[in-house]
DNA sequence: TTGAAAGCGCTAACAT
DNA sequence: ATGTTAGCGCTTTCAA
């Protein structure tokens, strides 16, 4: 016999399917002799509901979608945790996916869960404008989109404030006495990128510095990338004496690309990065970041999701969370 | 209305509902008008099948489960794609989950397979008796598991020669004239660190040496655990003069113990890691490494998963692929 | 080759 | 408070 179903339950504890039912959602008054029957049952059995039925009944799954750009990215793994915590308390298990930075994946992604009638998703989503997030608000699914936000200012979203913070670490450079700040910026078509360069951007307003154009590169957010840009502008006559990398792996190849022309930090280039970066806490000197609450950003994220699953329909939410500086080795200039 | 159902698009083809479903299904013939007319009537009304209702009937998910133990661990992040990729190639999508090295939230997410009927499971168990298979096995759901072994031998599993390759490193720790080698092992209830403290101790036993209990050191395969495991080696009064971690994580708590007594490596203690760390690239001196072929881990592992999704029902099988040694500069002992 | 119809296991509206 | 029953959308015998 492959596996008890609510008939077998019923029949096991004498009563109809309807009060099985009941007891196990939870979902009318049910006399104290019928429900301990029914438990009794359930527990001999060893019956677990079916999903599949329920989910086709209910059309939803007890289930939230957490469909992530990069799986490879640590800045991803503690916002995981966030959402799984919120999304379990209430009762729903999370099914997480990779969509790789890649728009086709994302695509299948969004299908499958549209198909699997998810009752909702968390997307830190691959581009701003070409997400193809209708195929979710098609069937009613619910959407938050968690670190970059999307075009259409329907969908809810949980930022961090990328601007300001790219301009204070962009001022904390400009104050240690930096001449020629390069910046290794992110995708264009991502929300963190655009953020994070016109933080870049004012705070050389703000000093009454020209923006130079040959100062920013642009990486793909990944390890390479960064290792490509910083090296584009390690090769520029003027040079560089300081560096902002916009995200992590961009900054392990600038780690890489200042190594390999034997360039010390902070002394030729002061470095500041984004994101965390504890994987690496080995490396000296230790690194200046901006860091992100992420933990924060996935269990905000979940909360408002599971918000809207439960029906709300209030006006959009745009959650923006406070990202900050923290200073350490590798942009502070030993005192002249 | 919410979504087109298979009713519409029979509607819309002008045929019966099985026709529609043969042709998505390409489970029968179907003669070529039908099949243009249901093809037309399917892309006119963007017509998605449902996938709870072919789940309950069919009583399997097109979805693959992919549990893993720790998230956070760079090394399942290409682990992840070999998977993906195979599944996918195979009409399957992946759904991943977070075991967290926990026993209960791992029993939760197979119960979660369970109902959710998942087609099979690629799993990483958090302990090789007490994680609950039997959640899946019982409902006929196959299983395969990666990176550790099950003492239950009927289940599939895809491994590397760990011992092997901890003998090759601690044999070259020897070599490079090491005479005091510290070993941090993982938790002692998965094949992996059995495995790796077998290796360990055979290399020291070759060499004409003793095992030395107060050279071992037990962490939790967190980045933490090896920390702490390190600096417990050493504060030996005998001290250390090499040392192998059995994984990658513990091996940036090893490096932050070091740093943090200002030992220079190779010198004061030469060191090798075991698993991928290109995400430390920047790292000087650059780190030896047991590197394990962790893609075509999960590549093999859904392989082998979607052969007994398929109904195959030979004899199980133990793939065991090959880790090897790379020597860097944190091993090599400048010669004297 | 095609269609009619019986469920898969569950929930919820309705009846008692 | 409890039971009866009609579907949810799909696949798959069985008949034609």
């Amino acid at each position: 016999m492959p596996h008890a179903n609510i008939w077998d339950v019923a029949a096991a504890a004498g009563v109809s399917v309807a009060s099985v039912s009941r007891v196990l959602n939870q979902s009318a008054e049910v006399g104290a002799q019928v429900r301990e029957r029914v438990l009794a049952a359930v527990a001999e059995l060893g019956y677990r509901p079916n999903g599949a039925a329920r989910s086709l009944r209910t059309r939803a799954a007890a289930v939230v979608g957490l469909i992530i750009s990069d799986i490879t990215n640590p800045f991803f793994t503690s916002m995981v945790r966030g959402v799984e915590d919120a999304a379990q308390a209430a009762g729903f298990s999370v099914m997480l996916a990779n969509a790789d930075e890649d728009l086709a994946k994302e695509s299948q992604y969004l299908e499958v869960a549209a198909a699997e009638q998810l009752a909702g998703v968390v997307l830190s989503p691959a581009s701003s404008q070409h997400t193809r997030i209708d195929l979710l608000t098609e069937r009613g699914i619910p959407v938050v989109t968690i670190d970059r936000r999307l075009r259409n200012p329907a969908v809810d979203s949980v930022t961090v404030n990328n601007r300001r913070a790219a301009l204070e670490a962009s001022a904390h450079l400009i104050d240690e006495g930096c001449r020629r700040i390069g910046f290794v910026a992110g995708p264009p078509e991502t929300t963190t990128a655009t953020g994070r360069l016109a933080g870049y951007k004012a705070a050389l307003l703000t000093a009454g510095r020209e923006f130079e154009e040959s100062l920013l590169a642009y990486g793909d957010y990944r390890v390479e990338g960064g290792r490509a840009a910083t090296a584009s502008l390690l090769e520029l006559s003027g040079g560089i004496d300081g560096l902002f990398v916009s995200n992590n792996l961009m900054t392990v190849g600038a780690l890489q690309a200042l190594g390999e022309r034997e360039l010390r930090i902070p002394d030729d280039v002061a470095l500041v990065g984004f994101d965390d970066m504890s994987w690496n806490v080995g490396y000296r000197p230790s690194l200046s970041l901006v860091e992100q609450p992420t933990y924060e950003i996935g269990h905000q994220a979940a909360t408002l999701l599971l918000k809207r699953i439960r029906g709300d329909r209030s006006d959009p939410s745009h959650l923006v969370l406070t990202a900050t500086l923290t200073v350490r080795d590798s942009s502070r200039r030993r005192t002249a």
